[in-house]
DNA sequence: CGCGGCTTTGATGTTCATCAAGTAAAGTGG
DNA sequence: CCACTTTACTTGATGAACATCAAAGCCGCG
């Protein structure tokens, strides 16, 4: 289960990222009193989409999932975040409760913080203003981008462009484990479970990846690439 | 083409909206002179994705289209956009080039504001930038829901839904005059261009719609929310 | 008056989801 | 630690949903 673990102070915290950075010191240490530190275990539920909001929801390290509950189990996922990913902040601004279901991939330590102590930091440091609509903007324009490149693209495509999603943009590797189950990678990029392993397992035979389970290795990072972009 | 005018002062000026709701006297003075009022005829460029950003563009009165060019002439419409809507916001922090373009469905008016002006509102007017915040939130949310929700109905929905949407959302009447072409509308639901004169027909046919070129009403508004629901 | 853009309809083919059936792996409880 | 259950993975066959293309009519505009 969840665990509130014994929290790094924020003035010495070397995630606090750009979101913090502009903050002096008695406004840092303010932020220690106004968050709590919780460490969750892989596949665990961080807040589900009804629920109040109550904090900002800040990923200090691990990888979790954005979605959306669908009908008859078959989720929607909106982006996976990784840490100095602000997604918590996602129309907290509008809306008292959660539009999106948040749960993680991997074992993750996240920050709350509490919304109306982020409010008063909005109203009262003009840099810190700045700096999360800069951060918030990125959010949301990679998820609009994320979801109009997949939508364009064929079967083969959508594979070809989350295999290097994760590849470039999470691990930075051409090998690595995904951290998802290929149903999951069905809800990331919208098609059926049976043709995600349908396509990787051409892409094995075509000895473009290498394909073991979670395993998975680039081989032909051009093909693959072109694969993407022709859709 | 478009043509500047002798422009509303800021301070008198009933459409600043909740953007501007904020500010003192001092501030809108400031504003008046950071801005330009554009007024543009139909189905003109107001800019194009690639662009330089300098202003904010804050619609005014009129009908706008954001959306992304595709290839072969196709091109893919994100949302469409009424007066006080915040559309030219986004990512202006975050980029310096616009990554959509927008162009107008009907003769528009449209304010340009200075975007340094606008970060130091930000930085100097906390209750400017609370706003700021929620007004980006909502057009995004709002884009991310309407592109989930369309993704998840089938042809017959999504017209559906998308009839609905001018009539509740636009126009707040059970009769319009749609502002695009079949085409466009293809290219706002992601079908072919072909299916939506199809599906159109048939909900003439059927007794839904009472439809005559860009003529639309509804006639049947509770079977019409049926299809647009069930998908 | 003729050209180009928008609209309409039908015929054809492709892409993709769905379903079934089977295997492997991973929890779960005694 | 083993039997049991559940969950994930895999492959193939089938059909539905949808795009594409062609041909023809309409309208506005130079």
């Amino acid at each position: 289960m969840e665990q509130l673990i014994n929290p790094t102070d924020c003035k010495t915290c070397h995630k606090k990222s750009l979101l913090f950075e502009s903050l002096n010191d008695k406004e840092l240490e303010l932020a220690n009193k106004n968050k709590k530190e919780i460490i969750y275990k892989k596949k665990e539920v961080v807040c589900k989409e009804g629920e109040e909001i109550k904090e900002l929801i800040y990923l200090k390290k691990g990888l979790i999932k954005l979605y959306k509950k669908g009908i008859n189990n078959k989720d929607q996922i909106l982006t996976i975040a990784k840490p100095l990913d602000l997604i918590g902040l996602l129309s907290i601004f509008l809306d008292t409760t959660y539009k999106y279901s948040i749960s993680t991939l991997e074992d993750s330590t996240i920050c709350l913080i509490k919304i109306n102590f982020i409010k008063e930091l909005v109203k009262n440091n003009g840099f810190f203003a700045l700096n999360l609509l800069k951060n918030m903007s990125k959010t949301y324009d990679d998820i609009i981008k994320t979801t109009f490149d997949i939508n364009t693209k064929q079967l083969r495509g959508r594979i070809a462009y989350i295999i290097l999603y994760f590849s470039q943009y999470i691990y930075k590797s051409n090998y690595f484990i995904l951290p998802i189950t290929r149903r999951e990678l069905s809800e990331l990029i919208d098609m059926s479970t049976g043709n995600v392993i349908r396509i990787l397992s051409e892409f094995k035979k075509d000895k473009i990846l290498r394909v073991n389970e979670k395993k998975i290795e680039i081989l032909n990072i051009e093909l693959l690439k072109k694969i993407s972009e022709l859709g």
